[in-house]
DNA sequence: TTGTACGCGTTATCAT
DNA sequence: ATGATAACGCGTACAA
């Protein structure tokens, strides 16, 4: 593979000249020399070697997007939500010149030793991440740092777009409600340090209460989100015959499992129970019934990372931002009016 | 972010037994110095830079996946079959000590230029490549590559996995003429240059012939593989009234689309028409009536790619292969018996 | 307008 | 067992 050296003693000058010439610095090089060179690049298909360029000047154009989870065989982008986002956001870095690397990992503790190792300029975190790992992460990071559906009270300096997780929850309950349901369950990966599904759990609790309807115990089904989770609650909801009449999930996969489980028990969505997802994919409108659900524009989230990711590179010290987007009902056919 | 001359410079001793002990050298220095070595790096917590290891070591240690097409806005990972694949293939370059590299490409022109830019260890494409396009991307490659869902007859040196297509269009095709359809038409983006289609379209009218079915021109139904297109050519089928029972689409997501498609226009699968699809995704589990399909096994295609691409660079000028996965057909809910 | 010297972080070679 | 030096390909700073 050609190089600078060679180029330049093809041409009898030195390699700066060529450089300058490539790097389009045309005010230092003379027309003549200008054509020579390029005439050059071309014939020998001159290529410009990105680690030696990120080397000496700092800057590697390189972003790397992070996925990480508990298990190192998960493959994330059966997750169609992930994918896609993912999708978009490749376009995206790449339309800004940028070549993006992409990563899964484990223990949170080797990220940002992957940045480093390539002397990224940026990086964005594609899964949920807990405050304390961001803290952390922050803390060692050598570059800006988005934060794809995380929360972050603590720490001021974070980069973070996510979607206003509370409305959506808000939303879909109150839609329930407003179809006159009374009994109106939750049902999601619940727990302390997931913020995301508390900020929806909350949205879901605040309908009930302004609509003065209880709220029981048993309302709250915690459950991972897979086709496969949603299969086997959706059996035991059929099962149990839980007292309820709606049912709210974090996810349009888990929704789909879920539906298709408890039709194998005889309960069927919509008539016996109304459902709503979360995400908006293309894929609730390829089930039958077709899933109602709280949607969210992935390539307006695509657009915000990279904006702020952008923008947080390109401006040493910015200050912690939050982008939040906005989420709206997609009404389908998955949410029955409630005579009971 | 520490180098190995400040680790040195700390410790008292060159860069060279530095650089001895974090590659693990351990034969060329003492115990101590190991020791206090490894201390200091846990203290500053070096990281090796890889670009600069990647310009001497002449290895960079980054596998490239290139994704091609003519849009250049289009989100491949909308498309769950290659979100799958990917997924897979960036799990095996990990666990196989590797980076990966993603970047879609416009036009074949440049693809060369970017696998020189990182000075990459390897390749793989996605997206099917014509013959002449894998031709020209060998001819200026500077590592290995491995094609996926390509052919080539010309090329003896080319790396292809593939699937066994001409027996997934056979397959398909029989299981409707074993149901007692004779009427069968094939969908997909036939063209003379996509080998991939074309070879599914020969195993569908090798079927055909070994059945003494005859064939007619208006059988092929040329379309691109879209859940969009698919609404489209439903609605058209149902309403044109063709004379056919059933058919058989190169893509899950195209047989879908048509199912709603024909579905709004008062056909329905299976009963009116039946429908085979191709690719196995889990998405045919999804659906109702849940699709039949030619599946294959994406984990296996996945692993095929990443141990054929580990070995054309581990050895230096590897002959041609071709890597012909099975195919099986998933029957599940939509062909129906045929009684005319 | 063009060239020289040096440094980026690492490794290989050859000494010591 | 350890070190000095050159080299990888490129960019910056400064000199000519």
């Amino acid at each position: 593979m050609a190089t600078l050296k060679d180029i330049a003693a093809e041409a009898g000058v030195s390699v700066m000249t060529v450089s300058n010439v490539i790097n389009g610095n045309h005010k230092k090089v003379s027309q003549t020399t200008i054509q020579l060179i390029n005439d050059l690049v071309k014939k020998y298909n001159y290529v410009p070697n990105l680690s030696a360029r990120s080397l000496t000047s700092k800057s590697s154009k390189l972003i790397a997007i992070i996925l990480s989870n508990s298990d190192p065989l998960y493959n994330y982008f059966t997750n169609p939500y992930l994918s896609e986002l993912f999708g978009e956001i490749e376009t995206l870095v790449r339309k800004n010149g940028y070549f993006t690397i992409i990563r899964s990992v484990l223990q949170l503790d080797n990220v940002s030793d992957i940045l480093k190792n390539w002397n990224v300029d940026g990086a964005i975190f594609l899964t949920h991440q807990e405050e304390s790992a961001i803290d952390h992460i922050l803390d060692t990071a050598p570059c800006p740092i988005v934060f794809v559906d995380s929360y972050t009270e603590s720490n001021k300096n974070a980069l973070v777009v996510g979607t206003d997780d509370f409305k959506g929850g808000y939303i879909a309950t109150k839609h329930f409600i407003q179809n006159g349901h009374k009994k109106i369950a939750f049902a999601g990966p619940y727990s302390e340090t997931n913020k995301i599904i508390a900020h929806r759990f909350e949205g879901y609790l605040a309908a009930l209460k302004e609509a003065n309807l209880p709220y029981q115990e048993d309302y709250l089904i915690c459950t991972n989100t897979s086709y496969e989770d949603g299969l086997v609650l959706g059996r035991e909801i059929a099962n149990r015959k839980l007292d309820i009449t709606a049912i709210f999930t974090t996810a349009d996969i888990l929704a789909i499992g879920l539906m298709e489980g408890a039709k194998c028990n005889g309960c069927f969505v919509p008539n016996d129970l109304s459902l709503i997802g979360f995400d908006g994919l293309q894929l609730c409108n390829l089930v039958s019934p077709k899933l109602t659900s709280v949607s969210q524009n992935v390539q307006q989230k695509a657009d915000s990372c990279v904006q702020l990711l952008l923008k947080a590179m390109n401006s040493k010290h910015m200050k912690g931002t939050t982008v939040t987007l906005d989420v709206e009902l997609a009404i389908r056919q998955t949410c029955n009016p409630c005579h009971n």
